[in-house]
Order: structure tokens, then C-alpha cells, then sequence
DNA sequence: ATCGGGATTGCCT
DNA sequence: GGCAATCCCGATG
């Protein structure tokens, strides 16, 4: 196989990774409240650094090789790809493929079918409204491409994409899992009751900190750049093309009631018709156009949802 | 130093 | 559909 060497984390670095990593792991290998994830949200920035996945992999100039296949470097998306406006990212990233590559190598896969625009300035629900910037949220101040993950309700997180503009990102809200279920199914039943039911495909990540459970994204990605980072990174399936306008729906954003006008801009997108999409919008979906004219529907299909489910884009 | 709220989720009724 | 969980961050004094 062909390889091509760039800077990142070489076999060493990853050598050095998983032993830290067995060393810090709890003695059962899934046990509610002590695998790596909990531990993450609940370790102290001490005990934090320790874990694997947290350990910067960027940070030790000797071990800073990757070997990237020549396979991914023709999906990867490039940063030039992340250059573009919030709402045009944000609608681009539809159909894209978040990749997490796990400490022991383990690949987990999923399309994103759902995001989020908060281009900041005026908006008053960004957390870079009025351009202001703090310590959380320095991330959307980055070069498009860079990761912003935030905690959220003291258990959760979320993960943004930087854009163009200042202080503009996209939040990351659903995916479709492509590969890896049975490890995301572990990461997500971590948090759960023992011996509640076992998640549906589709439950996975259809919901913004959901994904961020199923790909083991911890808070110390933030600020990482998706372009280049060795752990996570943005595919292009080939043999496809890019979302129609139609395949579409634009609604208003979900969860910031209390920002008034700007809680109406209809800046989130999805993917019409796809089942992993958290919250569907009959409303939006009603409004938009969506490929079949309305004369070619009778009054009754209309007024309800089209039928699809889990659509297969080509 | 203290305080209030949050780009959510899961479980319960 | 209601509501608790849970804590970091940013605002305020």
C-alpha cells in the first residue's frame, strides 16, 4: 500500500498513546461512570491529560509524523473547503463524512445530515454575538476548518466547524452512522440506564451532543483543525454529489427560544426525508420547494410528510 | 466570590 | 410533553 508521509503522529506516538491509555483505563473495559468518556467530563484538568484521547498528539516535535494512505488524502477535505460562508458551509457539509480514528485505531464513520449556522456579528444567539470573544468560544475566531466544542448543560457537548467570517461556525447536529456502530452504541450506552433498550441505528447521533458521545468527541478537540488533525477529520464520498437545493429543508434553529427575531432565521439544514434527522420541521418542509412540483401531489400528500425515509442520495 | 442560564438528553407520566 | 440532571462559563458586584 501506498503511503505518504506528513507531519503528525508517527507508530511511536501511537505506540505511546495506547499504553498511556491502557494505563489509565478502568479495570472493567465498559463500566458506567469509568470509561474514557466519563472520565473526560469529569476528570480534572490534571487527571485530564492524562487520558489518551486528550493527550495532544501534535504537541512532541520528535514523534509528529503521520502516514496518511493515499486513499485519504483524495477524500479529505482540504481547507479551502471550509472557506466559505456559514450558511453555504453549513449547507455544503450536508452529506459529508465526519471521520473519528480512535486511540487503538479504530475507524468510526458518519454522514452528516443535519447542521447549524451562527454566522455571529448581529446574531444574537451565537456565542460570538456582537463579536464578542472569550475563552470558551476563541475556536470561532479560527481559521475555517478549526473545531469549536463547548460543554452544554454541564453533561453534554457540542461540536462546531469554524467558517469564514468572524467569529462564524457551524454547529454539527446529526449523523447518519456509516461505520462503527457497535463501538458507538458502547459509547452511547455508557451514559445510559443499565438495561435500557438498545439504540436503533438511527439513535445513535441524531441529536448534536449524541454524535459528539458516539465518536468519543472530547472537549479537548476543541480548537483542533479538521483539515489536518491526525484523530478527526471530513471525507467526500465518491461517486457522489453534492446535495440538491431540493434535498434541503431549511427551518429556524432549535433550542434558542429566547433570542427573539433571530430565533426565526431559518439557518438550520437537513437533509428532507433522511431518518436521522433529530427534529423535523412538517412546517419548513411544507414551505420549501422539494423537487416534485406542488400540482404533481394531491391535496391530502401536501399537507403531510412525502413518504421518504432514509433516502439514499446517488 | 457568587449567581444564573444554557446551540440537550433521557426518563417518566 | 414535562422536567430533572448537572456544571462550566461569563456576567456582575
Amino acid at each position: 500500500m501506498l503511503f505518504l508521509k506528513l507531519s503528525r503522529g508517527n507508530v511511536m506516538a501511537g505506540r505511546k498513546r495506547k499504553m498511556l491509555s491502557i494505563a489509565s483505563a478502568p479495570v472493567k473495559a465498559v463500566n458506567k461512570h469509568e470509561d474514557g468518556t466519563d472520565l473526560e467530563m469529569k476528570a480534572s484538568p490534571a487527571k485530564l491529560e492524562k487520558t489518551s484521547q486528550c493527550e495532544d498528539a501534535r504537541g512532541d516535535d520528535t514523534e509528529r509524523s503521520h502516514y496518511f494512505t493515499k486513499n485519504e488524502l483524495q477524500q479529505r477535505q482540504r481547507e479551502d473547503f471550509f472557506n466559505q460562508s456559514c450558511i453555504s458551509l453549513a449547507k455544503a457539509l450536508l452529506g459529508k463524512v465526519l471521520v473519528r480514528r480512535c486511540a487503538d485505531g479504530t475507524e468510526l464513520r458518519g454522514r452528516i445530515v443535519e447542521t447549524e449556522a451562527y454566522p455571529g456579528g448581529e446574531d444574537k444567539a451565537s456565542h460570538s454575538a456582537g463579536g464578542k470573544r472569550t475563552a470558551r468560544n476563541t475556536a470561532m475566531f479560527m481559521k475555517p476548518g478549526t473545531i469549536y466544542v463547548y460543554p452544554i448543560y454541564g453533561i453534554y457537548l457540542c461540536m462546531n466547524v469554524s467558517s469564514e467570517g468572524e467569529g462564524a461556525a457551524v454547529l454539527l447536529r446529526s449523523l447518519e452512522p456509516l461505520q462503527g456502530q457497535p463501538v458507538m452504541r458502547q459509547l452511547r450506552a455508557a451514559r445510559r440506564k443499565e438495561g435500557a433498550r438498545q439504540l436503533k441505528d438511527k439513535e445513535l447521533c441524531n441529536g448534536p451532543s449524541k454524535l459528539c458521545q458516539a465518536l468519543d468527541i472530547p472537549r479537548c478537540f476543541d480548537r483542533r483543525d479538521l483539515a489536518s488533525d491526525p484523530e478527526v477529520w471530513l471525507e467526500r464520498e465518491p461517486n457522489t454529489s453534492p446535495a440538491e437545493p431540493h434535498d434541503i429543508v431549511s427551518a429556524p434553529r432549535i433550542g434558542i427560544e429566547s433570542h427573539g427575531e433571530w430565533a426565526k432565521k431559518p439557518w438550520r439544514f437537513y437533509l428532507r426525508g433522511h431518518s436521522c434527522v433529530s427534529v423535523v420541521n412538517k412546517e419548513a418542509e411544507r414551505q420549501s420547494p422539494c423537487g416534485l412540483e406542488m400540482s404533481d401531489l394531491a391535496p391530502s400528500e401536501a399537507q403531510s410528510d412525502t413518504g421518504q425515509h432514509n433516502v439514499k442520495r446517488t
